[in-house]
DNA sequence: GCTTGACCTTCCAGCGACTAGAACCTTTAT
DNA sequence: ATAAAGGTTCTAGTCGCTGGAAGGTCAAGC
């Protein structure tokens, strides 16, 4: 099938899909046209990138457990630790952004937002 | 003062300075030899942006913050606006955040992690 | 046969906020 | 005189796309 309905099934922008032909990730068939030609399976494999670029993994971390997917030996241990390493960046992430929130919002919350120019938000950004 | 004090009281990496001057930020004086030379007043703005950016502000809210605080004459409320719309932003990518996850951890935890194939978290992958 | 429009192709450039590195100049200390 | 530590400019790379230009292909309608 062409990139529009790859695109359509896999529900990831056909520009994406190019993309991912770039960088090896998935490599269609070309027909006689030069047009790419998607089998189901390569379909199938975009719809895991999707899925898997959704769930916040980075692009190598997607390669690597596409790999592990095409590998009917692997041990599930492989995958784990993708996976738990990930889940660990993501409670980092969390945490500095509850971080920011708290100081963020406390500074908000005592700013009066009027036409005066005092400014707690500012003085805090300036002062330290 | 040279870039390397500027850079030591700022708490900024010199490169990310220099950067600084890139884009207008904050354009210090130049000494007889070429070197940079930052005022009082410039480095007390970069400790603002770092501050600033510490904070997830975007540099162009970086920029508005920092105009706001050099007009006398600003409204709080400007000032306000762009902090509570970043508030609101940090909340999304919490949200985001937390529902990967939630989702992540559930698979991270059906997974059994040994040499076995059997993988709930590559089966979610593949299967949507 | 011709046109229209939807679809496809490649290639180049840009986003944000730096960061790395090369090649070179200046200052300071020995 | 020399070496180390600092400074300068410039280019290019990071990540994961995304936009746009210039053109090729295909199916439908007249």
């Amino acid at each position: 099938m062409n990139i529009g309905e790859a695109a359509r099934r896999s529900g990831l922008p056909a520009k994406t899909i190019r993309y991912y032909e770039d960088i090896a990730l998935v490599i269609p068939a070309r027909a006689a046209n030069g047009y790419r030609d998607y089998s189901a399976s390569d379909t199938h494999k975009l719809g895991f990138l999707g899925r898997a670029r959704a769930l916040g993994f980075a692009i190598g971390d997607c390669r690597a457990l596409l790999d592990l997917y095409d590998d009917g030996a692997r041990a599930s241990s492989d995958v784990r630790s993708i996976a738990a390493s990930h889940l660990a960046d993501i409670e980092q992430k969390i945490e500095d952004l509850r971080e920011m929130h708290e100081t963020l919002s406390d500074l908000v919350a005592s700013c009066a937002g009027d036409d005066r120019p005092d400014c707690p938000i500012l003085k805090s950004l300036a002062d330290g």
